[in-house]
DNA sequence: ATGCCAAACGCTGTTTGA
């Protein structure tokens, strides 16, 4: 069963790029995140005709995360994280699907910093910690895939002074990783590739593709149920390098 | 120290964000 998340980067903009995709990988489960679009103009019919169910949850022009689940329906048990004091962001939608539970996040930016922004970030980190603690007490096989917009560690990005005052790697982000990791959540990638340099996302800007100036931000997350079944890990770098992509690459995972 | 780029929206530029 393979598992993929991806970040589009506007599904309308990307339809045909997702299409291809889909339809090159057949992934089984796919969350989608940066949809940038309302929950009306979701391209419902597209997908179901590349044999995808899907639930999203959109958002006018930014945010907005999807489920799709390849010949069935993804059964939706959550949108929005518990006590979000700021419930107008489209940014985690939670379904279950053929016995897994699975998560699409877009966890925010968080730039510039420090400001409020920053803030924002940390604090929906923690609430996703908070969320993610009860989910791994089911004892489920359970993925939190997405976007989490945080470089984990110095090998995962082109250059450590170049992105020194972002805030996908300031200390206070990677520490919210490794909590997540220390609770009991594998990172895919690393279990699979435990050194050397994987990145998920180049910049549309000063050339970042053509010299491979990327950084590792898109993760698979497992709990130990998912992880005992963890066979493979990758990223579909391929897609990166084609007409109108997104500056996201697909990443993904083969569980038994 | 600044801009690089892209999408949405709605209209030829502005807003938002990464």
């Amino acid at each position: 069963m393979k598992i993929a998340t991806f970040n589009v980067n506007g599904i309308n903009a990307r339809l045909p790029r997702l299409l291809e995709w889909l339809e090159e990988t057949k992934p089984d489960i796919a969350c989608l995140q940066e949809l940038k679009a309302a929950d009306d103009n979701f391209p419902e019919a597209a997908i179901r005709d590349a044999g995808y169910g899907a639930i999203w949850h959109g958002q006018k022009g930014f945010n907005g995360v999807a489920i799709l689940a390849r010949g069935v329906d993804p059964v939706e048990t959550r949108r929005g994280l518990p006590d979000d004091p700021d419930p107008s962001h489209s940014r985690y939608i939670e379904a279950e699907v053929n016995g897994l539970v699975v998560a699409s996040i877009y966890l925010p930016n968080g730039n510039p910093q420090p400001g409020p922004k920053f803030d924002y970030k940390l604090a929906w980190f923690d609430r996703l910690i908070d969320h993610a603690a009860s989910l791994f007490a089911r004892e489920q096989p359970v993925i939190l895939a997405g976007d989490y917009n945080v470089i984990p560690t110095d090998e995962d990005v082109f250059s450590v002074r170049a992105m020194a005052g972002d805030a996908l790697m300031q200390p206070e982000s990677r520490e919210r990783f490794r909590r997540l990791a220390f609770a009991g959540w594998t990172d895919a990638i690393r279990a699979r590739h435990p050194s050397g340099r994987i990145y998920t996302f180049w910049d549309y800007q000063a050339g970042a593709w053509a010299r491979d100036a990327g950084f590792r931000i898109d993760h698979l997350m497992l709990s130990p149920a998912a992880a005992d079944r963890l066979v493979d890990a990758g990223v579909d770098k391929a897609a990166r390098g084609r007409e109108k992509a997104s500056d996201h690459a697909p990443t993904w995972i083969m569980l038994r």
